[in-house]
DNA sequence: GTCTATAAGAAGATAGAC
DNA sequence: GTCTATCTTCTTATAGAC
């Protein structure tokens, strides 16, 4: 026996096979063969593989939205922060980059989360919804608030924060992606990563500017 | 009846359907129906269902290729084209940003290439390769070998053509796989695209330059 | 709550007539 | 090459003992 009750490992399990194999791919007993039980014990928790399933995105979006949290990414303002990055702009933004990158390329909740949907996205509109949402508008909303402030604070030139966001984050996704397809490809991502984040600011910096 | 032979439909009416729910939710019978046959039939034309998904496969990589080599994707050198866009730089960038993103968006077999390769790459290594080669490492490396030329001939500032394209590409990836998901942000994703690579080019373009 | 036994149905695939 | 009939296996789900 492994920590938690029955039930919570039940999603634990589903959660990991579905984001494996997606919804249809994984039968029950494989489910309940991961918790240690038989299938039909299953269903005294769960009233059939389809409440299973919504449990599991339910879980996976709660554990997710607990992790945006804690990185301020949800309805963060983000004023008091923009002091920091007047200096060493750049550094930071390598830094913030690459711990966002890598904590959700190996978290394994959000690395399930992000396959999951990836997989089930054309099937239910719900999760192509959530995809778009967690995926990227939340991201790109947090992102443009930080970019605001430092074309405010005269760190970053004046255009589109929009835009700009989007040449930020946009790579960052590509990269994302690229590494859960394939893994052993992650050494060469993370040196474009930072080849970009280094590269985006030597373009967005202030100071050495052109017109337009 | 419509055109084509038996065997071409059947592989025809698979992909819309393997594309559209993944190879597990799809059963044969629903393939033979929309061919408008009885399934049985079908293995006269296919041995079993991964075969004829392995056609699949293997014709929507042949039809893709054959698109990009109308684009000019594949192995193409692009000398030639280097002294138009030494004028109008900007649009002409648009243009063929807009260009492809339509036809990549619209085109039935490129569609459903994309989301088929979207669903089943976590569970066929072949097609995580796949989905790399054709949605990242080859458009990249064609466009890096547009924009390295674009760079010598001073229409462009010096820097890595390499994260140049990415800058270029990750967005129109990212608005692409967005309008797959919910194909009623359409106008939205297409203002921002051209928003997009007005604002690559401002950032890009020569002689308005910094030193760094 | 877990088990065994089992129902009920779906799906892949084959046999053989036409 | 297409059909009907059928086989076999897999899978979801339930019944009922413990």
């Amino acid at each position: 026996m492994k920590k938690g009750t029955t039930k919570e490992r039940i999603v634990e399990e589903a959660s990991r096979l579905f984001a494996k194999k997606g919804y249809e791919a994984v039968n029950v007993e494989a489910i309940a063969q991961a918790v240690g039980i038989k299938a039909p014990s299953l269903y005294k928790h769960y009233r059939n593989k389809q409440e299973l399933f919504d449990a599991v995105v339910a879980e996976m979006n709660s554990r997710y939205e607990e992790t945006m949290s804690a990185f301020q990414m949800d309805g963060y303002e983000g004023e008091a922060d923009a002091p920091l990055f007047a200096e060493k702009t750049e550094e930071q933004l390598v830094v913030i980059g690459i711990q966002f990158f890598m904590f959700f390329l190996h978290d394994d909740y959000a690395s399930n989360f992000r396959k999951l949907l990836t997989i089930e996205q054309f099937q239910i509109p719900r999760l192509a919804a959530l995809f778009t949402q967690q995926y990227t508008d939340k991201p790109l909303a947090y992102q443009e608030k930080l970019f605001t402030l430092l074309i405010e604070a005269d760190v970053l030139r004046e255009c589109d924060p929009k835009i700009m966001t989007l040449h930020f984050y946009s790579p960052i996704q590509l990269l994302l992606t690229l590494c859960d397809r394939q893994p052993e490809r992650e050494p060469e991502a993370l040196r474009t990563l930072e080849q970009h984040i280094r590269q985006f600011y030597t373009l967005y910096q202030k100071g050495t500017d052109t017109h337009e």
